[in-house]
DNA sequence: TGACTTATGTGTTATTCATTACAGAAAGGA
DNA sequence: TCCTTTCTGTAATGAATAACACATAAGTCA
């Protein structure tokens, strides 16, 4: 990386935060380039310069989300004593993350990236992995659960792992459509409930 | 209703339905007049005569879908001896409705529109209301459940309602995303876990 | 200083978008 | 038959879109 040339003149991380932010809030069709020059303050140029194109921006974003949104919440995960501690705790920690807030937008960027439209197919392909991620997550937790005995070996992992996934996505919709922070908790206290064994 | 003029030269409900399944697939945004005139078979002109605008026709074909499409599943909720029964109906109902067959897309149109991107706010007040009358459905049927002693009183009603409902969009978001019909079960089986008393 | 490299700002480009004029066609009513 | 009314096809509208050309500015390196 070297130094030569003029230097940039803006933060690309902060630009990239900026860009996040707005397709978080607005998701990329109805996020336009003007929009975007706007929101990071640089020129097209500028932008094709250091990101490429709207898609590859896109990409970047979700990356980014990925790397500094999701892993304070999913933390809480492993945090717990047992997997149904890790799970309530996760689930809590989404109730507080979900609402929208001063700093961020409601929902989930990348819960909710390429649904409920016709996105390239190179965003579809990414914001899957991200979520098959996430899926494997909760698995892998469930896993250690089992081996640990805190749940029957004949424990349906994949079909856990998976209903906890479609609470996450579903509290995500609702928050997107205004739902409170108290009313992801009634959410969330009738999702621990399906664990498996009574704790 | 004059039948006076010359007569329309196409099947209004049979361009709406087209319109519908397009919009359906694809969104709001991601679906252009041209890929709309296409698909339906007319010319614009005709499209602007009979339904006004692209935003006019996407709520008839919310319309459309909430009055052809949802019904069948719903009535399960009814169906069933008990509310948990109805519930666990409603849900084996979706795991078949929900994946991408022959005849419709993944997912449900009515859960997932209007998320994940920005959308005219015409729409997003139409869908929402959609969803209310949703968890209104949920809600009356366990309120009936708690007055039969199904359920005990202390029952939160408003919070069990709001999961399920979770459930359902978590489920179209994942059928959205390719899950099979069996996949879908496994959450299915797990969230009717979550019902809180034994049964 | 001067060659080289990279970023910026202004302005443009081709395309696509939703929407509509306009002229002709197909019906009913007189 | 003519008039009115409504629909259809062609073609055009202006606005917005993503992406880029070009000249210039601001640095490093020799």
């Amino acid at each position: 990386m070297a130094a030569i040339g003029r230097p940039r003149g803006f933060d690309r991380d902060a630009a990239l935060e900026a860009a996040m932010l707005l397709f978080w809030r607005k998701g990329f069709a109805a996020t336009s380039m003007s929009d975007l020059c706007d929101a990071m303050g640089i020129s097209s140029p500028s932008l094709y310069a250091a990101f490429g194109s709207k898609e590859a921006l896109y990409l970047e974003a979700v990356e980014y989300y990925a790397r500094t949104i999701g892993p304070p919440v999913w933390d809480k995960l492993a945090g717990g004593a047992t997997a149904r501690a890790g799970i309530e705790n996760l689930l809590i920690a989404w109730t507080e993350s979900l609402p929208k807030s001063r700093a961020t937008p409601a929902g989930c960027m990348a819960l909710l990236a390429a649904v409920g439209d016709e996105w390239p197919a190179t965003i579809v392909r990414v914001v899957k992995k991200v979520r098959l991620e996430m899926l494997g997550t909760l698995r892998s937790r469930l896993e250690t659960a089992v081996a640990k005995g805190e749940l029957p070996a004949s424990t349906d992992i994949d079909g856990l792992s998976r209903f906890y996934l479609s609470v996450f996505q579903g509290m995500a919709v609702q928050a997107k459509d205004g739902a409170t922070s108290a009313e992801l908790r009634a959410v969330a206290a009738a999702a621990i409930a399906a664990w498996p064994v009574d704790g």
